[in-house]
DNA sequence: AGGTTGACATA
DNA sequence: GTATGTCAACCTT
């Protein structure tokens, strides 16, 4: 144990208890065996162990106990014989739980703790201490008062059942005094359930008074005579020794000589068979899913356990128990790690040898031409409780695309297709007919709606996106899924391809049948509908078989490799939550774009004429290989660099430079350039895309495309929409909302500053991010002694192009570049800025050092980039690797963020009784459409979810901001 | 017909 | 200096 590792302790007596009262009474099927607190329990384990990030913890531990009472007999009955004395025997569906209790803690392989003479408490008190005087923190999982007197600065508390921590301030909140002082608190009222006497009159109100006016116990037993209520001071003058007994009584002892170190409680992995063998043998059904899902384990091949209703010693109550570990007829009932199944890694190995095994030339593809045979399937299905699935259609966009048929696989080899659209192509003019022996549409969709449903039923696809849009048109939400390209991209993002000829190709050597071999291509193109169904089948079987023998390979790697979470909370959930905003699509005013395009072409077409006066002759201004000729061969302007093809370098900023030295041709060439890009880009090309049948626009959104996690959004790209200048921003202006809507934009205020300063741990950026100024205008006043007030502009655009650099792991040459100033002057802007700022410097470095160590950098929410290339010998590719592993934590934790927002936002607005619709993410913002009268009602809900997104999972050093506005168009809201 | 390049739109 | 996507021109097949 050491600074920074942090301590679960369970009070699994208080838990019980708790649960037993808390929990809906919950009987074994096959026995009638009374496990609600048992399963209370089991999931509470498992939340805390997989998802600590996403409790109210927000922490994941490092060590972990669970701690139980040994005997009723504990010291305190030396102290006060009448101690627990009224206590009565436990309910008796509760007895059995007790021990089943304690195999569970052994069966998540968790370190389970107790001690002759000892409370479990006073266990608790003591790992909490040696966990504080070892540097660590430690988080108690109880909702007991009698806990509460342990919380200080290093220990907290975690209700399980209410998810809440509970520190100092609720601590204080709920019994009106500090931690410290509970255990006066606690004298001076007593307990009832524990017959710890106290001073009768005395409530907690009182005492939490009392003890505010004179300190503490002893203070206020001494001057007792000074209280005022008359039958309040005869009380506690009468009973002083029963309140220090008490006192005694509730006070936890903190040097238990405990057995067991902290390299005992070490977290180890939970061993998934053994902890499946337990959850099936108990009938915990959903957990057991869950369990087998997270640990990459196959439930269907582990042994139930067999957990029988103990007798002897246990069946008379908790505190009878033998100390663990308990003898090995309990043991015996557990598969030991390697007899009934292999550990995940192994499990991984096997997996993966047995989907490359099957070999893929002896598949053997089924085609369903009738209801009876599609409803067999659908029965094995459910029996299997998982199949991949995939849809065939007429078009790569979804929404338009027409349903052709769909494939689904229920194991490696084992995989058929269902025809519903498909048409003869060649054999009568008249125009395609109907091919004959196919399941109505309906019907197959009716069939199959049920399983796609069924929340038992897992379905793994294959950028699943698509298929859950198309089938969302035909009002079926598909669920549970599992897709197999995000679960490839969690596990690798930059280490190659995530479509699935790729991963087919990776994993198995396998080269999958090309799409054009299929439609064919160029004016051999056709759509799938008419393509025949046996080449059909072949293509759209191959397709859902290798995304199962994929997913049987890939999914257990999450487990082994600990990224489940990552997939869980930041990559599947996303999935229907895009699909709906590419669905919702967005309204663009047609005339308003036409109009521009049409004031385009004329300036572009004056424009050329004066290019062609001034280069004197004509000429393809936007071809560069022929502009670079006409100005620095023919004309003999000062060239700059060349391409790395060994062309002139035509770029714009060079161009700028020209302008700016009184050429007139340049200047003609960077506004032809802006104007014929915003045409041919914007203009001319958005009309086009817009959906003739809801007429309005629809991108879609590549989830696995960035190797930071960013999103990105194609035909047409959303997120490129322009801005800066005054002529794109009236592009932005025919973004607009339904007649009576609005538009509103909502976006975070420099969060990847915010994410530096966080990660960083930077004390000037954090103060400046809690103060709320000018970022650039601090920075700029701390690297050059200026004052904010009065700041000359050029003082602050140095300082923000070197937050910027910093961010994108900056070097002197690109800095110069931006500023356009000499490279040592601004290698000197670096080092100053370093001088500082000393924790950004390490901050890099220690990023470089990381993807050097480990081959990845990762955000703060686990999810992983890894740079291969980082120790490659071209010093080129290393720097640039080094400054991706810079900047890839800032630009993906940032990118997790708006992810996490997304994911809660379509059901926070449903809570509140809204209906605004999210439409478009551009990495930092969203843009909604809702009705005009919910607008003010609307935006205070976005930006909380916004603003609050990153909790619990991880507590920012900083604050987030949200700016949202609303407006008739895009451009207005921003 | 399809791929590559240089330019430029966004965060 | 990070991360994208799209266009026109141009080159290869």
């Amino acid at each position: 144990m050491k600074k920074g590792d942090h301590l679960f302790l369970v009070d699994g007596s208080g838990y019980i208890f708790r649960a037993y009262h808390a929990l809906p009474p919950l009987t074994r099927k096959s026995d009638g065996l009374p496990v609600g607190a048992v399963s209370g329990f089991c999931n509470m384990l498992w939340k805390l162990m997989r998802d600590a990030r996403d409790t109210d913890v927000g922490i994941t531990p490092t060590h972990f106990a669970v701690i139980f009472d040994y005997s009723s007999k504990t010291f305190r009955n030396e102290l006060y014989a009448e101690y627990k004395a009224n206590r009565s025997a436990p309910p008796d569906d509760l007895i059995p739980q007790f021990g089943l209790i304690r195999e569970a803690t052994r069966a998540f392989h968790l370190p389970c703790l107790e001690m002759e003479g000892f409370e479990a408490d006073d266990l608790i008190a003591t790992y909490c201490r040696l966990a504080c005087e070892a540097g660590g923190d430690t988080t108690i999982i109880s909702s007991d008062k009698d806990l509460m007197q342990l919380v200080g600065p290093t220990v907290s508390m975690y209700d399980p059942m209410k998810d809440r921590q509970i520190g100092i301030p609720e601590v204080i909140e709920k019994w009106g005094v500090p931690p410290e002082k509970m255990i006066d608190l606690q004298a001076l009222t007593g307990d009832s359930i524990d017959n710890v006497p106290g001073v009768p009159g005395i409530g907690p109100k009182t005492a939490a008074q009392l003890l505010e006016q004179f300190g503490d116990l002893d203070t206020l037993l001494e001057r007792a005579a000074e209280i005022k209520q008359e039958k309040r001071r005869q009380s506690i003058i009468d009973n002083a020794e029963k309140a220090r007994i008490s006192r005694d009584l509730v006070r936890l002892k903190n040097d238990v000589p405990v057995t067991e170190g902290f390299d005992d409680l070490v977290l180890q992995p939970p061993d998934g068979p053994r902890l499946i063998s337990f959850l099936k043998g108990m009938e915990f059904n959903s957990l057991t899913r869950r369990v087998a899902e997270a640990t990459g384990a196959d439930a269907s091949a582990i042994g139930a356990a067999s957990i029988r209703v103990q007798h002897g010693a246990e069946a008379h109550g908790p505190d009878l128990e033998p100390a663990a570990p308990s003898g090995p007829a309990a043991e015996a009932h557990y598969a030991k790690p390697g007899e009934t199944g292999p550990s995940p890694a192994t499990l991984a190995q096997a997996r993966a040898e047995a989907a490359s095994t099957v070999r893929i030339d002896d598949r053997k593809y089924d085609c369903i031409r009738d209801l009876a045979t599609l409803n067999e399937w659908i029965a094995e299905a459910r029996e299997t409780g998982f199949m991949s699935f995939r849809t065939e259609s007429t078009s790569l966009d979804p929404m338009r695309a027409e349903l052709v048929g769909v494939a689904l696989a229920l194991r490696p080899g084992r995989a058929a297709y269902v025809p519903l659209g498909h048409r003869s192509s060649a054999d009568d003019l008249l125009g395609a007919g109907r091919v004959d022996n196919q399941v109505a549409l309906e019907d197959a969709l009716a069939a199959l709606k049920p399983l796609l449903t069924d929340p038992s039923v897992l379905k793994v696809g294959h950028d699943f996106k698509y298929d859950w849009l198309l089938l969302s048109r035909h009002g079926i939400d598909v669920a549970p899924i599992d897709d197999t390209m995000l679960i490839s991209y969690v596990l690798g993002a930059n280490t190659g391809a995530h479509t699935l000829e790729a991963l087919a190709e990776r994993w198995f050597g396998h080269f999958m049948i090309p799409f054009k071999d299929i439609v064919g291509s160029g004016r051999n193109l056709v759509t799938f509908d008419l393509v025949d169904v046996e080449r059909a089948t072949t293509y759209a079987t191959e397709g859902a078989d290798i995304a199962m023998r994929v997913w049987q390979v890939l999914k257990p790697r999450l487990a082994t490799n600990g990224l489940v979470s990552v997939y869980e909370r930041l990559e599947r959930p996303l999935v229907p939550v895009l699909a709906r905003m590419e669905e919702r699509g967005i309204s663009v005013d047609r005339q308003m774009l036409s109009r521009l395009s049409g004031e385009f072409a004329q300036r572009a077409a004056a424009l050329e004429e004066d290019v062609y006066q001034a280069a004197g002759e004509r000429f393809t201004i936007g071809s560069p290989k022929q502009l670079g000729d006409i100005l620095f061969g023919k004309m003999g302007l000062p060239g700059g660099s060349k391409t790395k093809s060994g062309q002139w370098s035509t770029t714009a900023q060079l161009l700028e430079e020209l302008a700016a030295e009184g050429h007139e041709l340049p200047r003609r060439i960077v506004d032809w350039r802006q104007i014929t890009k915003l045409k041919s880009t914007y203009t001319d090309a958005l009309p086009e895309y817009i959906n003739p049948d809801t007429r309005r626009l629809h991108t879609s959104y590549a989830l696995a495309s960035t190797p930071t996690g960013r999103i990105s959004s194609s035909e047409p790209n959303l997120q490129n929409i322009p801005i800066r200048t005054a002529e794109g921003r009236r592009i932005r202006t025919a973004f607009i909302a339904e007649k009576g809507n609005k538009l509103i934009s909502a976006d975070y205020s420099q969060i990847e500053l915010r994410v530096l300063a966080h990660i960083a741990d930077i004390p000037q950026l954090r103060q400046a991010f809690a103060d709320g100024v000018d970022i650039h205008a601090m920075t700029a006043s701390e690297m050059f002694g200026v004052p904010v007030e009065g700041m000359p502009s050029e003082v602050r655009r140095r300082a923000k192009a070197i937050n910027f650099g910093i961010i994108y792991g900056i070097s002197a040459f690109g800095l110069a570049n931006q500023l356009s100033i000499e490279r040592s002057e601004a290698g000197d802007y670096i080092k100053r800025y370093f001088e500082r700022f000393p924790g950004i410097r390490d901050y890099m470095e220690s990023r470089k050092q990381m993807a050097r160590d480990r081959g990845y950098v990762e955000t703060i929410f686990g999810r992983r980039i890894h740079y291969p290339e980082i120790r490659a010998s071209n010093p080129s590719i290393r720097a640039f690797n080094e400054r991706a592993s810079i900047n890839a934590p800032i630009q993906g934790s940032a990118a997790d963020i708006i992810r996490r927002a997304m994911i809660r936002m379509d059901g926070a607005l449903a809570k509140a009784g809204l209906s605004a619709r999210m439409l478009l993410q551009v990495h930092d913002e969203l843009v909604f459409e809702t009705a005009e009268a919910e607008v003010e009602a609307t935006l205070p809900v976005i930006r909380e979810v916004m603003e609050n997104a990153a909790m619990p999972a991880v507590s920012l050093a900083v604050p987030l901001r949200v700016d949202a506005r609303a407006a008739d168009n895009w451009d207005e809201a921003h």
